[in-house]
RNA sequence: GAUUCCGUAGCUCAGCUGGUAGAGCAAUACACUUUUAAUGUAUGGGUCCUGGGUUCGAAUCCCAGCGGGAUCACCA
């Protein structure tokens, strides 16, 4: 089997052997040194010209405008474009002028990867450009890279379809720098906050993606299976529980970036897998935390965009500490005119009819507070704002508020109107765990599907003891997705996930061939649209017959009719 | 999951009330020996997402499916 290749590909094959039968290797082994790049060449040659005498870049041939014996490219690498200026009398400097007449005239295509050796100059335009002395083909492109042109900050025909640019991110990210930019600045985020946590004292550490028990939060597992053991294990939808067992074990602050995986619903703030950093300090409340959290971000506003302040779409967000606390309740008060802290279960469930929030039966007094809170006051908040002491019935893995009476203490940050993190003073008390976690028994009995199951070794390690801690954890891609001004977590991802693609495979040659039908042949039975052996079976032998006739005037083939029985005998 | 829009050349997109499939870029050839998305002329390139249906005739209308986007619901 094998691919159906299109005009362009088949040409750039026949090119690819051309090269090869010129003895030249298409696919070098050995490295190739350069001393430059695009960006430097840019910054760095009107002022220094004297280092760019005898220079060696190597990259992607994006556009080339030959003009007889000299010629133009774009040559992009890693940190972007600059322009080549070729002539054939000084790459090909003696009689023989193949490397410039053939190899690079007819034999490289745009996207292909090439070495240059020269010196930079300026062109009586004025565009800092290097002036060519040798070339060298490092790798040969098959495929035809869309073309994208821009002039003046105006782009033409880039490609800019969502299933394109996600499926085949290679493409999407040579071809649209600005992609490029995004997943720099996500990158830079990480890395701000690792500098962070470091010097903060803070260990990194890594906890187990495959576990028995699926917990440290409310979510939907994946479900896979060990064979030798053979038991189910479910992929992590939370690290928590593990880095608080490393908090029992002595270390006073460790961090993770956990790759999560929750098998619920796609879209473009939902991936399958995402990423959370959480962080768990011992001998610290949420207080503290607050205060570490509004440093943190400021940190990472100014890694990330050199400013504290942020424009999304007509807001300025200040990222500058402190920022504003307020309670879930206060904020319900504020935001509804209704006090729901003292009412119990049957209460909300009126409030919810009433402000028109749909609540099912399987919900508890805590998750009907996340619902109103959610459904009228999230979106308000576009500032940094901390809000503080949610009710003991959302938050299982939370300490009792030091005085207030029902409530934990816990926070969540807002920003722009959605949860970028979630923190709290851990529970530390295993028998309090314990009935917590009944009540989330009690809930998943009742039909919520979210409900967290009992961790009995989460528990053994809290009954050995584990100081007061404060941890949090923090949406990477959510805050990527602020931080870069992107409105898909696709557009933060890499790799987003997407249905399987279906390749359509077409029979090979030989495959024809196998079946009795002769090479000249096949060309045509493929223009016929019969690409696999099962849709040939499928075809009337008759109409192939007579088909076959009329596509070898079309194609203009030299070659001898088979006669009726012949092609009878290809359908046996 | 629901609603809605989209799927046409390698890429970006036209294609009217149904009448033989179009442009620009890219490709190929020639000319021009020059720069700036864009020199000129010519040429090739299509499973109009797939499968049914209506019709003398479907890229176009209808139905079903596949893939994707957007909005909503659930979740981070």
């Amino acid at each position: 089997m094998s691919i159906l290749l299109s005009e362009q590909e088949i040409l750039r094959r026949e090119a690819l052997n051309s090269l090869i039968n010129l003895g030249i290797d298409p696919y070098p082994a050995e490295s190739y040194d350069i001393n430059t790049t695009a960006k430097l060449i840019a910054e760095n040659f009107e002022q220094h010209p004297e280092d760019f005498k005898s220079i060696s870049i190597a990259g992607r041939m994006m556009s080339r405008r030959i003009m007889g014996s000299a010629s133009f490219i774009e040559l992009q690498d890693s940190t972007g474009r600059v322009q080549v200026y070729l002539t054939r009398d000084e790459l090909s400097p003696t009689e023989d002028k193949t490397l410039y007449n053939t190899v690079f005239k007819k034999l490289l295509d745009i996207g292909d990867i090439i070495g240059i050796k020269g010196f930079v100059f300026t062109t009586q335009t004025g565009t800092i450009s290097i002036h060519a002395e040798q070339l060298t083909v490092l790798s040969k492109s098959l495929k035809p890279l869309p073309v994208v042109k821009s002039a003046d900050g105006k782009t033409f025909d880039a490609v800019t379809d969502p299933e394109f640019r996600y499926r085949q991110r290679y493409v999407d990210l040579v071809v649209n720098p600005h992609v490029k930019e995004t997943f720099i600045k996500v990158s830079t985020i990480k890395t701000a906050i690792r500098d962070f946590l470091n010097k903060e004292g803070a260990l990194e550490v890594d906890t187990p993606v495959l576990q028995s028990i699926p917990g440290g939060a409310a979510a939907k597992p994946f479900t896979t299976h060990h064979n030798a053991l053979d038991i189910p294990l479910y992929l992590r939808i939370a690290n928590e529980l593990y880095l608080k067992r490393l908090i029992v074990g002595g270390f006073d602050w460790v961090y993770e970036f956990s790759r999560n995986f929750r098998n619920e619903g796609m879209d473009r703030t939902h991936n399958p897998e995402f990423t959370v950093l959480e962080f768990y300090v011992a001998y610290k409340d949420y207080l503290w935390m607050m205060d570490i959290t509004e440093k943190l971000f400021e940190t990472i506003a100014m890694a990330t965009n050199g400013k504290t302040t942020l424009q999304v779409g007509d807001k300025e967000i200040n990222f500058a500490a402190p920022y504003k606390r307020i309670s879930i309740y206060d904020a319900i008060k504020e935001h509804t005119g209704i006090d729901v802290s003292q009412m119990d279960e049957i209460e909300l469930r009126d409030v919810c009819k009433q402000l028109h929030i749909e609540a099912d039966e399987s919900m508890g007094k805590g998750k009907l507070i996340d619902e109103i809170f959610g459904e009228k006051c999230e979106q308000h908040y576009i500032q940094p704002t901390f809000i503080i002491d949610y009710p003991i019935e959302m938050s299982p893995l939370t300490k009792k508020h030091r005085s207030k009476e029902g409530l934990v203490e816990r926070f969540e940050l807002m920003i722009n109107g959605k949860e970028l993190a979630n923190a709290y003073s851990e529970l530390n008390d295993p028998i309090d765990q314990l009935a917590r976690f009944e009540d989330q028994s009690k809930l998943m009995e009742r039909g919520d599907d979210e409900a967290m199951f009992i961790d009995y070794d989460f528990l053994r390690a809290l009954e050995y003891g584990m100081p007061p801690t404060s941890g949090i954890g923090i949406g990477i891609d959510r805050l990527a997705m602020l931080m870069t001004n992107q409105a898909s977590i696709q557009d933060v991802l890499f790799f987003p996930q997407m249905r399987p693609e279906k390749i359509t495979k077409v029979a090979s040659v030989e495959d024809y061939e196998k079946e009795g039908i002769p090479t000249a042949w096949v060309p045509v039975l493929q223009k016929m649209g019969l690409n696999t052996i099962e849709a040939l079976k499928a075809a009337n032998a008759n109409k192939v017959f007579n088909d076959l006739g009329g596509l070898r005037k079309k194609m203009k083939l030299d070659i001898t009719m088979p006669s009726k029985e012949e092609v009878a005998d290809w359908f046996k």
